[in-house]
RNA sequence: GGGGCUGUGGCGGAACUGGCAGACGCGCUGGAUUUAGGAUCCAGUUCCUUCGGGAGUGCAGGUUCAAUUCCUGUCAGCCCCA
C-alpha cells in the first residue's frame, strides 16, 4: 500500500536538493531579483522552536515562488552566534564556547534542513567565525576612522576632520586628542552595572529590579571607561529614512518614538558669585550663548521656554559634573550619602513615577534668568545624567515629576500657564494645588502675561538669545550606543592602547592595521570572572596582551562588542559571504542590495533595526555601499502561543471559585474575592462549556473559567518541539500548519488537531494522484490525458489566480484554504486531467515542496519541480455562465435570482421584479427606491 | 500611567474599494464501507423557532438604500514602553 509517508519522503528529496545545489543562488542578479532574509536566529541549545519555522516557511514559500517567476532569488540562512548564554556555559563548565557554539549550530543546521528550507546554504555565515568577525572589526574601524560633519549631515574621514587653530598650536597630541572626541567611536566613561557579589559587570537583562538575575545581589552603578557609538548624530537621518522603507507604521511609530525628537531650549543659569553676574550678563550679551557652558553656570534642556517664570528650583542628576562646585559644605555629608545611593538604582527605578521622589538640597542657589530670582539647586535621582544636559529648570505647576517633587519637599509652586476656562481644576491650578502639564494662557509672567503659551516658547527664547543666555535646541532621547561590554565571547576590538617604558598607558589610541585582522580572542585557561570591574580579556597572556608596533608598546583593548555588533551588517555578507579582501564587492552589493523582504520577530523592533540603520548610513557616507536604507520591506510574525488552557480555580477546602473575582495579592499569589489563597487548575475541554462571552464549568454554570493560550516557555511545559511535529506529522505538515493558523502577522495558539487537518489535506493530495489501493506505486486510474471541462478549468485558473495573488502578497492562509478546495474538487470528480495535476503541484510545491516533488515524479515531471515555471491564469476561463444575485428589501435578503454575469442594471432590476419570490413579499408595498449593482445585489426600498 | 494591536460559531480563522456574514480547517452529529479503525467516502453543523420566520460580527449609539468594514463613546484581552 503506497500510503503518504513524509518520513521516507522527506529526507530524500532535501538529499536530492542538497546534492544538485538546486537552491544556489544565480551568479548574476540579472533584471529582476529578490533579496529574502530572515532575521538569523541565536543558536540556542534548545534548537528551533515552532515560533522559529513560522517566518522561515513563510520566506520559503515567497523565494520558491518568486523562483518559479524566473525572478533571480537570494536567501540565505546564518548565525548570531555570540552571546552570553554560550559564555556562561563555558564559566560553568570550562568547555570553550566554540565547540558549544558549533554543536548548537551544527543542530540548527540538521533541524532547518529538516523542514525542507531553500536556503542557499554554501552562503551561511556566523557572527563568530573569524573571516566574519575581521569584516566587523573593520567596520568598527571605519567608525573609528569617521566623525560626523553636521553642516553636510554626513559622515566624513576624520583626515577631513577641520582643526581649530588653537588646537594645532599645541601640537599633535593634542590634535589626536581633539579627532579622538570626533570620532564615531569613542570612549568615555559610562555607568555599567557592577556586581561586587558576582564579580562581575552585568548586562541590562541581567539585571532585574537592582538585583542580579543570578543569586539576586544588589548591582551598583559605577563609571568605567567604555566604548560609545555616536548614533544620536545620525538621529535626523535616522527619522528621515523611514519615510522611504515599507514597513509595519507600528514599528516606525516605535522608532520615531526610540529617537524621540523633541524641539526646545538651552537655556544658562547664572551660578557663580552674584558680585560678578553684572560683568558675566555683560560678556554674555556680547559674545553670545557659548557653546559649551563653563562652571559660571548651569545650563538645562526644556522643551518648556514658555514656563521659566515657574521655575522655582533646579535638579542635577547625582552623575552631575558641576554637583561638587554646587554642594556647600554643610551639605557635603548628605549630597556624598545620597549620590551613593543613588548608584543602585538603575534609570528605571529612579524615574518610575510610583516611586516617591528623593532628593538632596545642594546648598546654593542659582539666578532665574527670566525674572533675577534665586533658586534653590537641589540633586535628585529622577533627572538623568544622560537626557539633556543632566540638568533641568523645575516647574513644578506644570510638570508632574517636578510638582510630586515639590510637595514632597515643600518647595514652592508658582502657576505661570492659565488653563483653559472649562478645566474642571481651574481654580486649584491657579492656586498651585494641582498640576497643569498642558498649554494655555501665561500668567505670573511679567510682560508675557495674556498670551498664549505657544507663542511665549517662541519670543521667550528669541529675547533670551539675544542676551546670550539662552539657544534654540533639538534634543533626542536616544543616546549614544554604549558598545563596549566585560565578556569573553564577542568580537575583540581592533585598537591598541600606548603603554610608556613603565607600562603606563599614555592615553594615546591607534587602530590595528588592517592587515593584521582579525584581531583572534586569546586563548584562555578558564572563563570565571576575576572579580575586578575589567573584562575577562585582561587575563590573557602577555603575548596576546602586549603588541610591539613601530617600535612603540601597545596593550590590546580588552573589551569585547556587544551582540548586536554581529547582527548590524550580517545581510551585506550573505550577498559575498567568501571575499577575502573587501567586506563586500561593490558590483555585488549593488546588484543585490536592498533586502526585498525582511521577516523577524518585533521584538527587535527598536535595537536591531536601528543599530544596523545606523551601521549602514555610516558605511553609506563613506562609499562602501549604495543604498540608503538596507531593508525595504519589513514583517513582523506573530508570536505562536501554545495550546489553549482552561484554568479553574479553587480555594484552600477545594471549592471551586469563579474566575471573575480572582486577583494577585501584592505577593503575586492568586487571591478570592474574601482575600483567600487560591490555587489554579487545569481543566479538560469536557469539563467545561460555553456560556454567554466565555466558559463555565459543566459541573456547576456559576464557575466561570479562564481561558486563554500562554506564551510557550519550559516553566510551563507548553513548548511544542519542531522535531516531535516532524517524526509525527512530517516537515510538509508542520509548514503548511503554520501558514495555515490565521495571518503570518497575528499572535495565535497552537492546535496540535491542526496539524493533522493539514496531514490530511496532504493525504487528499496523494489520494488524488496516487492509486491508493495499489500495492506500486502507481498513477490513481482517475488521472487522464484529457483537456479539463468548462468546471474543471474554472477550478483550475481560479486556484492559479487565488494562490498567485495570495502569495504575493503573503496571504498564505486562504492560498492554502483555496488550495483544499482545489482538492475536493477534484478528489470527487471522476477524471483528473494529468495536466491540471501537474499545474496544481507547481501551486503547491513552495508550501509543501517535498510531497509536490514526489508527486511531481510520479506523474513523470523529469527534473525537480523546482525547476517548473510558475502557471499564468486565463481569464477567459474564469468568466461564468450564470451569477446568483442577491434580492434585498430594506437591505435584507429576501430572494435570489439567477442571471448572466454580464447583465447591465436595467435587465438585472427587471429580473428581479419579475421573480415570483420578490413578487409576493412586494405585495401591498410601494417602492420608493431602487438600487441596482450590476453582478452584485439589488436592494428595493419599500414602504 | 502612555502608546499600539485585537474582539466574528464549540475552536483557529475567511469576507475585494461599505454590497449574500461564517470560505477553508478542527471539533461534533448522522450515514456508507470495512475483520478492525484515531483509515476512507457522503451528508449536516451560527443561535432561536410555533418551521412562517426571527436574531446575529464585544457593548451602546451614529452615518448610509446597505456597516464585520466608516465615525463617536464604552468594555474586555494581549503586546510594547514608562
Amino acid at each position: 500500500m503506497p500510503r503518504y509517508n513524509p518520513s521516507e519522503i522527506e529526507p530524500r528529496w532535501q538529499a536530492y536538493w542538497d546534492k544538485h545545489s538546486t537552491f544556489r543562488t544565480p551568479d548574476e542578479a540579472g533584471e529582476k531579483k529578490r533579496y529574502i532574509l530572515d532575521m538569523f536566529p541565536y543558536p540556542s541549545g534548545d534548537g528551533l522552536h515552532v515560533g522559529h519555522p513560522e517566518g522561515y516557511t513563510a520566506t520559503d514559500i515567497v523565494a520558491r515562488f518568486a523562483r518559479a517567476r524566473g525572478e533571480a532569488v537570494l536567501h540565505p540562512m546564518g548565525f548570531d552566534a555570540f552571546g552570553l548564554p554560550a559564555e556562561e556555559h563555558a564559566i560553568k563548565t570550562g568547555e570553550h564556547p566554540r565547540i558549544q557554539t558549533q554543536r548548537n549550530i551544527d543542530n540548527f543546521t540538521r533541524q532547518l534542513k529538516m523542514l525542507g528550507f531553500s536556503y542557499d546554504w554554501e552562503r551561511t555565515v556566523s557572527t563568530t567565525d573569524e573571516n566574519y568577525f575581521r569584516w566587523t572589526q573593520w567596520i568598527f574601524l571605519v567608525l573609528y576612522d569617521t566623525w560626523f560633519d553636521t553642516q553636510q549631515q554626513k559622515g566624513r574621514p576624520i583626515s577631513e576632520l577641520p582643526i581649530p587653530a588653537e588646537v594645532e598650536a599645541e601640537g599633535a597630541d593634542a590634535i589626536g586628542k581633539y579627532q579622538d572626541q570626533q570620532r564615531l567611536a569613542y570612549q568615555d566613561d559610562a555607568l555599567v552595572n557592577w556586581c561586587p557579589a558576582l564579580g562581575t559587570v552585568l548586562a541590562n537583562e541581567e539585571v532585574q529590579d537592582g538585583k542580579s538575575e543570578r543569586g539576586s545581589h544588589p548591582v551598583k552603578r559605577i563609571p568605567l571607561r567604555q566604548w560609545m557609538l555616536r548614533i544620536t548624530s545620525y538621529a535626523e537621518r535616522l527619522l528621515d529614512g523611514l519615510d522611504d522603507v515599507d514597513w509595519p507604521i507600528g514599528i516606525k511609530k516605535l522608532q520615531r518614538d526610540w529617537i524621540g525628537r523633541s524641539k526646545g531650549a538651552e537655556v544658562d543659569f547664572y551660578v557663580g558669585h552674584e558680585s560678578a553676574r553684572g560683568e558675566w550678563a555683560e560678556h554674555r550679551r556680547m559674545q553670545g550663548f557659548a557653546a559649551e557652558p563653563d562652571t559660571s553656570v548651569l545650563r538645562v534642556y526644556t522643551t518648556r521656554p514658555d514656563t521659566l517664570f515657574g521655575a522655582t528650583y533646579m535638579v542635577v542628576s547625582p552623575e552631575h559634573e558641576m554637583l561638587e562646585q554646587l554642594t556647600t559644605q554643610e551639605q557635603g555629608e548628605a549630597v556624598r550619602l545620597y549620590c551613593e545611593k543613588a548608584s543602585f538604582k538603575s534609570d528605571r527605578e529612579r524615574t518610575d513615577g510610583d516611586r516617591v521622589k528623593t532628593g538632596v538640597f545642594t546648598g546654593s542657589y542659582a539666578t532665574n534668568p527670566v525674572n533675577g530670582e534665586q533658586v534653590p539647586i537641589w540633586v535628585a535621582d529622577y533627572v538623568l545624567a544622560g537626557y539633556g544636559t543632566g540638568a533641568i529648570m523645575a516647574v513644578p505647576a506644570h510638570d508632574e515629576r517636578d510638582f510630586e517633587f515639590a510637595k514632597q519637599f515643600d518647595l514652592k509652586v508658582v502657576p505661570v500657564v492659565d488653563p483653559p476656562e472649562d478645566h474642571p481644576q481651574r481654580a486649584e491650578i491657579m492656586a498651585g494645588e494641582v498640576c497643569f502639564a498642558a498649554e494655555g494662557n501665561s500668567i505670573n509672567s511679567g510682560k508675557f502675561n495674556g498670551q498664549k503659551t505657544s507663542a511665549v516658547k517662541q519670543t521667550v527664547t528669541a529675547i533670551l538669545s539675544k542676551e546670550g543666555l539662552a539657544a534654540e535646541a533639538v534634543n533626542y532621547k536616544l543616546r549614544d550606543w554604549l558598545f563596549s561590554r566585560q565578556r569573553f565571547w564577542g568580537e575583540p576590538f581592533p585598537i591598541l592602547h600606548e603603554i610608556d617604558a613603565d607600562g603606563v598607558l599614555t592615553g594615546v589610541k591607534r587602530a590595528v592595521p588592517e592587515s593584521e585582522l582579525p584581531v583572534r580572542l586569546p586563548e584562555l585557561e578558564d572563563f570565571k570572572p576575576h572579580g575586578k570591574p575589567e573584562p575577562p580579556l585582561a587575563k590573557a597572556d602577555d603575548e596576546w596582551l602586549y603588541v610591539t608596533l613601530d617600535g612603540k608598546r601597545y596593550r590590546r583593548e580588552t573589551n569585547t562588542m556587544p551582540q548586536w555588533a554581529g547582527s548590524c551588517w550580517y545581510y551585506l555578507r550573505y550577498i559575498d559571504p567568501k571575499n577575502n579582501r573587501a567586506m563586500i564587492d561593490p558590483e555585488l552589493e549593488k546588484a543585490w542590495m536592498p533586502v526585498d523582504l525582511y521577516v523577524g520577530g518585533a521584538e527587535h523592533a527598536v535595537l536591531h533595526l536601528l543599530y544596523s540603520r545606523f551601521w549602514h548610513k555610516v558605511l553609506y557616507d563613506r562609499g562602501h555601499i549604495s543604498c540608503p536604507e538596507p531593508f525595504g520591506k519589513l514583517v513582523n510574525q506573530g508570536m505562536i502561543l501554545g495550546e489553549v488552557e482552561f484554568t479553574g480555580y479553587v480555594d484552600e477546602a477545594g471549592e471551586a471559585v469563579s474566575s471573575n473575582g480572582v486577583k494577585r495579592n501584592p505577593e503575586g499569589d492568586r487571591v478570592g474575592p474574601d482575600g483567600h489563597i487560591l490555587t489554579a487548575r487545569t481543566l479538560t475541554d469536557d469539563q467545561v462549556e460555553k456560556k454567554g462571552e466565555g466558559f463555565v464549568l459543566k459541573d456547576n454554570p456559576a464557575i466561570k473559567i479562564d481561558s486563554r493560550a500562554f506564551k510557550m516557555s519550559k516553566s510551563r511545559g507548553n513548548v511544542v518541539n519542531p522535531d516531535e511535529v516532524v517524526r509525527e506529522y512530517g516537515a510538509d505538515s508542520l509548514r503548511l500548519y503554520e501558514m495555515f493558523m490565521g495571518p503570518l502577522e497575528a499572535t495565535k495558539p497552537w492546535a496540535m488537531t491542526g496539524v493533522g487537518g493539514v496531514r490530511n489535506f496532504l493525504d487528499r493530495v496523494w489520494r488524488m494522484i496516487v492509486d491508493a489501493k495499489d500495492d506500486e506505486l502507481v498513477v490513481s486510474a482517475a488521472i487522464c490525458d484529457q483537456q479539463c471541462d468548462t468546471d474543471q478549468k474554472r477550478m483550475l485558473h481560479s486556484t492559479i489566480k487565488k494562490v498567485t495573488e495570495d502569495t504575493e502578497s503573503l496571504s498564505f492562509n486562504t492560498a492554502i484554504a483555496r488550495m483544499m478546495e482545489f482538492t475536493n474538487f477534484f478528489t470527487r470528480s471522476k477524471t483528473r486531467p494529468k495536466e491540471a495535476m501537474q499545474q496544481f503541484l507547481v501551486l503547491l510545491n513552495p508550501y509543501a515542496p517535498h510531497l509536490a516533488e514526489e508527486l511531481w515524479q510520479v506523474l513523470g515531471g523529469e527534473e525537480s519541480i523546482a525547476k517548473q515555471h510558475w502557471p499564468i491564469w486565463d481569464a477567459d476561463a474564469l468568466v461564468e455562465s450564470s451569477i446568483e444575485v442577491p434580492v434585498q428589501l430594506n437591505g435584507k435578503v429576501k430572494a435570489k435570482i439567477q442571471v448572466s454575469p454580464d447583465v447591465s442594471k436595467e435587465d438585472l432590476l427587471k429580473a428581479a421584479l419579475g421573480d415570483t419570490k420578490v413578487q409576493t413579499v412586494l405585495e401591498g408595498k410601494t417602492v420608493v427606491k431602487e438600487i441596482v449593482v450590476p453582478g452584485r445585489l439589488v436592494n428595493l426600498v419599500v414602504k
